[in-house]
RNA sequence: GGCGUUGUACCCAAGCGGUCUAAGGGAACGGUCUGCAAAACCGUGAUUCACCGGUUCGAAUCCGGUCAACGCCUCCA
């Protein structure tokens, strides 16, 4: 087991790339902050889910056992006022908006998490934490509520660098009366009409925001994690509260491992719900395939901010169709040439796998992974589109293009891409361009059948009226030796 | 105010002291293929990495300064 390749990782306690260090070899506890299930999810979350996601993947392919746990937070405040608003049950409209989550991430190729937990099915193990905080002198109870006491931790503030007497001259916090600190937070609430509560040695009430994370990965993964993530926006005071909290309960270090992705930007701008410029994963859903979406966020490597605008999305939705098309050819081609053209000597040895195992161990480099990917495809394309030359070394391009084939699959298994095959793919897609287009796909194989006829007479003034009639129907032509294939341009 | 990030070709984007006369993609232009196209493939494209200085045998990469953009410190992926 030691033999494993090891990850390096920016570690934002440290604030530099470290190699992942784990408790026990060969298996990995990994904690990432869910959502709070009170809307649909925008492209931030999707840039998050997907990172970590190509995270969890990538250390699958490098042989590790993981156990991936990733919340729904499904009692908060945001919660409760749009149940309110809408005249439901908080609880209900939790489940709606899990449900979404998983259609969202599905779309994207992110995979369920091992443990997905929720607050409501850990109130026990908030309280009893709750419970020994207060017991080791860490929180005190104030009417009904019950609050952590950040000045009892000498060091508060070490992952999000905060110095206590700088945060009190920002005086950004409100004053509460009940707070022995303004930075105290609270662990528990007390609670007020018309809310979700529990019964808890201090009254009815409820967790606050952040016990839920110590409690829940704590329940599920042991008093310390290898790896804890969520977005950079989640370091402070989300994050260090959480470290605070754990670490005065277990004693333990909470966390070895921190990483944290960078923000979806709207015209260099930080997409925020404050600012009103985000978009769903649905909207984004209705004018670009999920893969498109997913390959876009691959395209920039996951601490940097990355814009989000029409252009590189659509490149990336030319690059997803790209990738399938050379797929279908790829396969077709190996299915043309047959069992026995395999047993051949390729003519070169590729290192793709290779290659993209340092891209991986190298702080999740997925923009070096896509364009180790684009080698692979362009290769494939060439031999296949323009074989050599001699009758000798033609017979081998099968066996070349098997061991492309075969390191493409798993490269591609690690980004989450091409997940479906690629002739269905395309004919899906074709079909639901067609019906958009309202087409007739039996008369346009008539149209392009009766081009290629007139073709192979040469009568090349009859093809090409029929290729025009074709283009302004959207339609584009793709002649072979043997055949025309044709695609429907997409809508503009 | 405190803490932090970024500045690479027309655009996006890797690069973590030498293999960088800087990956990959998009756009553009030229070519191969094609009856002509399209697709695919090939080629062209930064002697240069915001600017100035320093460290080093050697810097896009390290250090200091300047300028610019951005984020966190308040719910937020």
């Amino acid at each position: 087991m030691s033999e494993l390749p090891v990850p390096r990782l920016y570690n934002t306690l440290n604030r530099q790339v470290e190699p992942l260090v784990l408790q026990d070899p060969g298996f990995v506890r990994m904690y990432v902050c869910g959502v709070t299930v009170y809307n649909l999810c925008h492209i931030g979350h999707a840039r998050a889910y997907v990172a970590f996601d190509t995270l969890y993947r990538a250390l699958k392919y490098l042989g590790y056992q993981v156990k991936y746990v990733r919340n729904f937070t499904d009692v908060d405040d945001k919660i409760i006022n749009a149940a309110n608003e809408e005249g439901v049950d908080p609880f209900e409209l939790s489940e709606r908006y899990i449900k979404t989550f998983h259609e969202d991430m599905e779309a994207l190729g992110v995979l369920k998490a091992d443990v997905e937990p929720k607050v409501s099915e850990h109130i026990d193990e908030i309280i009893a934490m709750t419970e020994k905080l207060i017991e080791k002198g860490h929180a005190y109870a104030a009417e009904g509520d019950v609050y952590f006491a950040v000045r009892s931790m000498p060091d508060y503030g070490k992952l999000g660098r905060r110095d206590l007497d700088d945060l009190r001259a920002g005086a950004r916090v409100e004053i509460d009366e009940n707070k022995r600190d303004p930075l105290d937070f609270a662990l528990w609430k007390a609670k007020k009409p018309g809310e979700p509560a529990w019964e808890s040695p201090w009254g009815e009430g409820r967790p606050g925001w952040h016990v839920e994370c110590s409690a829940m990965s704590t329940t599920h993964l042991g008093a310390t994690l290898d790896i804890h993530g969520g977005g950079s926006d989640l370091v402070f005071p989300h994050h260090e509260n959480e470290i605070a909290q754990s670490e005065c309960a277990t004693g333990q270090t909470y966390a070895s491992h921190w990483c944290h992705n960078g923000f979806v930007n709207i015209d260099d701008e930080k997409m925020s719900k404050s600012l009103g410029n985000f978009f769903t994963i649905r909207e984004v859903l209705e004018r670009y395939d999920g893969e498109a979406i997913r390959y876009f966020l691959l395209t920039t490597h996951y601490r940097q901010p990355i814009n989000f605008s029409q252009k590189p999305l659509d490149e990336a939705s030319q690059r997803v169709a790209y990738l399938y098309t050379s797929l279908a050819k790829l396969s077709q081609r190996l299915e043309q040439a047959g069992e026995a053209a395999l047993e051949r000597a390729p003519l070169e040895e590729f290192d793709l796998l290779s290659r993209s195992q340092d891209a991986l161990l190298d702080d999740l480099n997925t923009p070096q992974l896509l364009g180790i990917l684009a080698d692979g495809l362009r290769k494939a394309n060439e031999l296949i589109d323009h074989p050599p030359a001699s009758k000798g070394e033609r017979k081998r391009v099968p066996a070349t293009l098997a061991q492309l084939q075969a390191q493409l699959h798993p490269l591609l298994e690690v980004l989450g891409l091409a997940r479906q095959s690629p002739v269905v793919w395309l004919q899906t897609r074709r079909d639901r361009r067609a019906q958009a287009l309202q087409l007739n796909i039996d008369e346009v194989e008539a149209l392009v059948a009766q081009r290629f006829a007139a073709k192979q007479e040469r009568n090349f003034e009859e093809a090409d009226r029929l290729r025009e009639q074709l283009n302004a129907l959207g339609i584009d032509l793709f002649d072979r030796r043997d055949g025309t294939d044709w695609d429907i341009r997409e809508a503009t």
